[in-house]
DNA sequence: GGCATCCTCCATAAATCCATGGATTATTGT
DNA sequence: ACAATAATCCATGGATTTATGGAGGATGCC
């Protein structure tokens, strides 16, 4: 093999692991990644639920489709993404913390969205400690679906947007634990902040559905509350 | 915080992580990640190794230093450039992992790239037994700079370009098992073809340098053979 | 100070990516 | 077969990225 020949099939194949990098250079791919680590999901729920238009939501899919990070399934006229294997959403993950430990615009970006948080968090050993004591009741503000799609075992499923509402489902003697999709879902800090205004004791998980899952904890499936 | 200012400050979010994914959204850089993962090198060093215009290679450091994969140090007129952290190093072995696992392309480029080798391999469990064994030698076949910066302790160093005329260095007994940057480096592909033709007994190691500082196994650093 | 070296910054042209609207394909139901 | 729905494909204009020369800034040596 001569030395050109050498160095194309070398660029080739550094620029296959691109096509990789490419996938997680958008935004809009990341915030799809991060909802199909909730669980699969149609185009057009993802694109719904990303803000994007239809044609746009379909050609990112096709973006990480193409990398190999999710797999499709037809069923009817519906076809459903998800990702093509845990691995992925490792990969989604660690590019989240090396992000925030390396770049300095992400805590700023970070605290802008989430609101700064002072208030205390709770890890996942902890969590799991206090359920086994039986004084906490664990709560999942993310949609039905992907509360369904695999929640923390006894989990009660109250979605954000109704928890107002239903409030009073949830027991006033014992400590609230709210969760969401990961450590930078925004549901959990708003759910917090709703409870505590209303005179609950409710605390935060560390991170979320993403890292539980990542972390080969049990998952729980489809029976809802 | 109204709806849309919310879905503002998510979108930056979700876009400073995606700069991170732009970092290794190019195979060039994914290349000075490659070299830089080996330990600190000049601009002008890695712009030769990787084959690139200074210029160029400039420009791809600024953008990796952006995104806080890299940092640099000053000595007299050069700049030294290295990584961040072992995080970094730890993405971009992840990266590859997900690209060879999930991406069609990347098993041919590969074999393209570093020959097929049907070869036998040898682990790092495998490797340390049969150093503690001693009937192998450890054979560094990188530059030599890499070597110093960090190396399997007990090993040899040659780097490739010079093993045809210092092969009578290496022990007629003993086999020989030889690394180099990682998992995708052709050198060690290179030496071990070499070292068969010429008759030794000779045998890669599964990954390397990388993969074995990340983990977290003892390294050497500068005492040369 | 003068000069060489190493690197970054700037301007530019080519290539690529992104969002969007309209057309097209695939499937289901009537 | 026809209409309706879900998703992809295609063309387009605007924004970004990339490679590359040339200018400019910092440092060290004389």
């Amino acid at each position: 093999m001569s030395e050109n020949t050498k160095s194309a099939t070398k660029a080739r194949l550094y620029d296959a692991f691109a096509a990789s990098g490419k996938a997680l250079a958008s935004g809009k791919r990341l915030e799809l990644l991060d909802l199909l680590a909730q669980g699969e999901r149609t185009v057009d729920a993802l694109a719904k639920a990303a803000g994007l238009n239809l044609t746009t939501a379909s050609a990112h899919l096709q973006t990480l489709k193409q990398a190999g990070f999710v797999t499709t399934r037809r069923e009817g006229v519906r076809i459903h993404y998800r990702l093509a294997g845990d691995d992925v959403a490792q990969l989604f993950a660690l590019l989240r913390k090396v992000a925030e430990a390396h770049q300095a615009a992400v805590p700023a970006a970070r605290d802008a969205y989430l609101g700064e948080d002072t208030a205390a968090e709770l890890s996942r050993a902890e969590l799991r400690a206090r359920v086994a004591a039986g004084d906490v009741v664990v709560l999942d503000v993310r949609p039905v679906e992907e509360y369904q799609a695999g929640h923390i075992p006894g989990a009660v499923s109250i979605p954000v947007e109704e928890l107002a509402d239903r409030i009073n489902e949830l027991p006033e003697d014992l400590e609230i634990v709210v969760y969401c999709r990961g450590e930078y879902c925004v549901l959990a800090y708003d759910a917090v902040r709703l409870l505590t205004d209303r005179g609950r004791r409710a605390i935060r998980l560390n991170d979320g559905m993403l890292e539980w899952r990542l972390s080969e904890l049990p998952v729980d499936a489809s029976n809802l509350t």
